[in-house]
DNA sequence: ACTGGCTCCTGAGGGC
DNA sequence: TGCCCTCAGGAGCCAG
């Protein structure tokens, strides 16, 4: 389900309600997601008030003074809040019960999703410690894209889906900001020439923008905390759109896998 | 060092 | 209605 906007689109709607607020309890209600929910979490949480609720890359940290909350969402990962009393709903994981009254919860059908704990700077975490600048930051430039393309074979569209080259960018808006840039995402990384690389990088960081703007994407079932759905896929230009007319163009949009991912592209716009 | 492929899990949707 | 197949927005891990 999320990629960054949709995991900003999740920050933004838990963090003001979460932040100087106390966990009171933790109840794990299904350990067994990316990885086992370790116990530390259940220990060391409960007392705690949240300082600030931040994101690296696709991770939410919800960081106290006795440790950091990671947490993943994976592909079918959401939080929602709740009262104690709603009836749990299939695949509500974990809560937790608030100093308001209120509980947060874990929803996740596939169990890709992460809940970790970490007392130490959560940036020297083994999960986050190797990922690659944040795509709206000024680290994520033209140059620094265009060295980290050099001499790969790989295809342009994995390797901006690759954490360790830049975070949150995934199936969705890869498709997409390729689209935006006119870049074929089977084009080998190695062989885009110098001059679209500033191209690249403005279209990946203008359709995050819009993205986050609009909440979000929801193409099935992404909601923000409250609840509200995110309305990016009216804007979307070829994800899902095989066959259909390109928006651009005209021509038909084309679909392959590439790297175990489907991949849309128009063959008359990019290349 | 790179590359591609496999893996975890449940659910939805299409074809028959 | 039911069965079987494929696919799904992530990403760590492995062999070659």
């Amino acid at each position: 389900m999320p990629e960054l906007p949709e995991v900003e689109t999740t920050r933004r709607g838990i963090a003001p309600r979460l932040t100087g607020q106390q966990v009171c309890t933790i109840t794990v209600r299904e350990p067994r997601l990316r990885w086992p929910v370790p116990e530390s979490v259940s220990r060391q949480l409960p007392g705690q008030p949240i300082l600030a609720v931040e994101r690296r890359g696709k991770y939410l940290l919800a960081r106290t003074p006795g440790g950091t909350l990671l947490l993943h969402l994976g592909m079918s990962g959401s939080l929602r809040f709740t009262h104690p009393d709603d009836p749990w709903r299939t695949h509500d994981h974990v809560e937790l019960r608030l100093e308001d009254g209120g509980a947060l919860r874990f929803n996740d059908p596939r169990r890709f999703g992460a809940l970790l704990w970490t007392t130490d700077d959560p940036a020297c975490h083994p999960l986050l410690a190797g990922l690659g600048p944040e795509p709206l930051s000024e680290a994520f430039s033209a140059d620094y894209l265009q060295q980290r393309a050099r001499g790969r074979r790989m295809a342009i569209k994995p390797l901006l889906m690759d954490g360790r080259i830049v975070v949150g960018v995934g199936n969705i808006y890869a498709s997409e900001a390729l689209f935006r840039a006119g870049i074929r995402p089977t084009r080998a990384a190695g062989r885009i020439a110098a001059a679209r690389f500033p191209l690249l990088v403005e279209a990946i960081r203008d359709v995050l923008e819009a993205a986050i703007e609009a909440g979000g994407t929801t193409l099935r079932d992404f909601h923000n905390g409250e609840g509200k759905p995110g309305y990016f896929g009216r804007q979307i230009q070829v994800y899902g759109r095989a066959g259909q007319p390109c928006l651009s163009c005209g021509g038909p949009v084309k679909s392959a896998r590439l790297g175990q991912r489907s991949t849309f592209w128009c063959p008359g716009c990019q290349r």
